[in-house]
DNA sequence: GAAATAATCGAAACCGGTTTCGATTATCAT
DNA sequence: ATGATAATCGAAACCGGTTTCGATTATTTC
């Protein structure tokens, strides 16, 4: 490896005077740039990124804090869809992604702690559980952080309007002439997902619709399996449901599936919406109609929010809320129609 | 930040004795060692990784190659699977994974470069193009490196017997009675995409089966809509073929939407096998009948030999390739059966 | 009790950069 | 020609660790 010494050697300036001309320092006359420019190129000369973060407190590295419990982890694809067009900004604007885990090489070390050794320039959070408390410590250190699908005013934020979202749903279902609306939960204590619980609420009181006793189903994890099991509680139920919103597509799928093995038909039957249109939602069949949250506007505003915070603009914590909409495929149908 | 002088300074020691401390070196006793553990966590000492790596020449990092052109990168169901494995284990080992990319800050650099300005110890390649210059010209250097989905003697490889797997598609299309198998393949340079036209073929002329004119179409980049439009060209041949042998899943999802838009249903009228099983291979309807890959072993598998690689261990290149089976599902069903 | 050996510690150099500040030389105005 | 100013460069300190090797002290050995 060539360094900036070898570099002052073959030249004869100083180092001083080479690293000055790769920094674009207005004290180093052309020619001389030139001449040092020319010998790194022929001396195949790279840069130390580890010498450099190491006096400029710089490293031009994110750390990336990515579901982990679950297993799901990086598979999940309505996160990786987002972190992919995050990843596209921050690679233009100079800066590497890394992953941040909280137990490196068997020790218990936490993301903070992790963070600091490090030194990312900045974190960017996409978590399932939000009282990790790892992720607490993170959250009250000084790095600054982006989150993902969560609300807290210490840090910045950016996620869709679930509130809104589910609202949309609720809405849809009910112009379809549904009255009988239940809900299937994300389950446990994720942010959207209770947030999307809320907003059913709110929706049904809106329309003036009842919510029923055991309207409201706990899914685990929104994952698919969960969605099955609580799609059987609802058929079971006397008081039968003609329409569900599921706080994710993957809920709605094991409910669609649920249904179908039980006998129903969707839409005709029971008509079923999901949440977060995942790129398989239009391939299974019917066709899932659910809301969209716009994954590439959410990754991408996510890194600009972020890496202006690292250069120091905006103190404010910014807590950016990005509108959802409905896409209309096939597995809702007005009630008795169809 | 506290640094191994402040503790130096603390405790009384030189920072030449703490820096031991730390290294469990042999030459400080017991007493000392708990004085200087003591003292660095009350001050909340963490080590600083930039600093460690510019004398130990050792980043404990691993540069991640990931597919950047098609504009799916991570997203990419079947890249993630594998990816998460292989982090588990890297993660365990102590290593963090960081995304390489070519161009950084806009500025055309290269993988290699980056990855030596970055002090990567190794890299794990998962790329769709294997002719970009600038990944040759990584495989050409001393980098440890281990390459997924391809083959070549220049760096050790983890792949599945892709051949063999585009033979047991055929074999068991054959074994429902058809004799009329086409193939949609992935498309363009792929590695694993023509390891299986190559193992259709053979597995066509194993069988006795011709491969009639048209028969093997060309999907890109193994996307969803190259697949519909593969399969439309297949519909509309003379001798429309009875069974299609996909290259991936979501060729094969494409393949079959295809299918059902022209009024042919899957799989009373045509069958469809896919290859990789993604996870929505599962939940499709019909649900995907596919080979599938063991992704976990394939990362964990891939892990394993880097970390031996970048460890010196073994400076033979290894070539592993992992075994794959068929997952009977809805897709496929006996010639003029059902 | 002296010599040999083991245990414990630290000075100093090094890794590859950046940055401050002073020195030197060239240019300018008067 | 002279003092002032601008342009150009480099010495040295620093970032936070690691490692070699020698010095000192404690312990054995005979």
């Amino acid at each position: 490896m060539t360094t900036i010494y070898d570099i002052a050697k073959k030249t004869g300036y100083s180092p001083t005077t080479v690293s000055k001309a790769f920094n674009n320092y207005s004290d180093v006359r052309e020619k001389t740039r030139q001449d040092i420019l020319r010998a790194a190129q022929e001396m195949g000369y790279l840069p130390n990124s580890h010498a450099r973060t190491l006096t400029t407190k710089k490293s031009w590295t994110i750390g990336v804090l990515f579901v982990e419990e679950t297993g799901a982890g990086i598979r999940h694809p309505f996160f990786s869809a987002v972190i992919e067009s995050f990843k596209q900004v921050a690679v233009a604007k100079g800066y590497a992604l890394m992953f941040i885990s909280k137990d490196v090489g068997g020790k218990q070390s936490g993301y903070l702690e992790n963070c600091r050794i490090r030194g990312v320039d900045g974190v960017v959070v996409f978590l399932s559980d939000y009282d990790d408390p790892y992720f607490l410590e993170l959250l009250e250190s000084d790095i600054p952080t982006v989150i993902l699908d969560y609300d807290t005013a210490q840090s910045h934020t950016v996620c869709s309007d679930n509130m809104a979202g589910a609202q949309l749903a609720v809405n849809y279902l009910a112009a379809l002439g549904h009255r009988k609306i239940a809900h299937i939960s994300g389950g446990g204590n994720s942010f959207p997902g209770s947030q999307r619980e809320l907003g059913y609420i709110a929706a049904m009181e809106l329309q003036g619709l009842e919510v029923r006793d055991g309207y409201i189903t706990e899914g685990a994890f929104f994952s698919r399996e969960s969605g099955y099991a609580a799609m059987l509680k609802l058929l079971e139920l006397a008081d039968r449901p003609t329409a569900v919103f599921a706080s994710g597509d993957l809920l709605a799928l094991g409910a669609v599936m649920a249904a179908k093995d039980k006998g129903f038909s969707v839409p005709s039957d029971i008509s079923v919406i999901g949440y977060d249109d995942i790129e398989l939602a239009a391939y299974v069949s019917p066709a899932l109609t659910t809301i969209r949250q716009d994954t590439e506007k959410l990754g991408t505003r996510a890194a600009e929010i972020l890496l202006a915070s690292i250069d120091g603009k905006g103190q404010a914590k910014e807590a950016l809320m990005l509108p959802v909409e409905v896409v209309v495929r096939d597995s809702c149908a007005p009630l008795g129609g169809q």
